[in-house]
DNA sequence: TCTAGGGGTTCCAGTCATGGGAAGGTCAAG
DNA sequence: CTTGACCTTCCCATGACTGGAACCCCTAGA
């Protein structure tokens, strides 16, 4: 398989698996012409990598998963550990984006938004009012 | 003032705020020494652009927020249209990490995560499951 | 046989909003 | 006079790519 066809099947970027190699995430064969040569291994780690990358773990997070499923004598109990470091992660990024929703738009409705300068967003952002 | 008093005022690092002076957002003048030399309005609008980041405004929202700051003859639309669609990448922001969570909770909770390598996590990965 | 096109390859630079650290100038206190 | 806390500029690094240039390879059609 060339890297347009498993870009393709991967649902990823020629570019990003390139960058994966790059990294040492996969490390495809390659053809007397120098092509990269994907085996379906390759593909499988591309469409793992993806999904992981999907629900927002890092690429270092990536690498340790791909780690523990190849590794046969691993522990459940380590992926579950790196999945709840990502889920407190991804709670604590909801929690500030939550709190930006809720102060902007409070900030929002209070604004007439017609053509007259009186503006309580600028007001709120100038004044020490936005925890 | 100095650097360090204001970043300390502001509640930025000194090396933003002469970052923010390089990209163009503030103008401090200049001691005889060479030292940025700060007035009160920097401060202020160094105040400002910290609040509207803390907001997750980017920089060039800052940029245009500043400059309807300071248009006395500004219309409140042309504040509250740059709000509103700040508010709408945030929520778009809220929705993907949500369904990042459900998904993820979801691979977490079915772990039983002991010593066995019997992981549901990786499958859930491995398996093209999650949209 | 030539040529066009659609692959592929490497390498370099840019993104965003900083942060780290080096090398050196300035200033107030002890 | 020295110490230590400031200040300055400059360059490099981050994460996870993305874009583009310059070049090679392969197949199909005229």
């Amino acid at each position: 398989m060339n890297i347009k066809e498993v870009a393709d099947r991967a649902g990823l970027p020629a570019k990003t698996i390139r960058y994966y190699e790059e990294i040492g995430l996969i490390r495809p064969a390659r053809a007397e012409n120098g092509y990269r040569a994907f085996r379906e291994t390759d593909l499988h780690k591309l469409a793992f990598i993806g999904r992981a990358r999907g629900l927002g773990f890092t690429i270092e997070d990536c690498r340790a998963l791909l780690a523990l499923y190849e590794d046969q004598a691993r522990a459940s109990a380590d992926v579950k550990a790196l999945a709840e470091a990502h889920l407190t992660r991804i709670e604590a990024k909801l929690q500030e984006l939550q709190a930006m929703k809720r102060t902007l738009s409070g900030l929002v409705a209070a604004c007439a938004g017609d053509g007259r300068p009186d503006c309580p967003i600028l007001t709120g952002l100038s004044d020490s009012c936005c925890a």
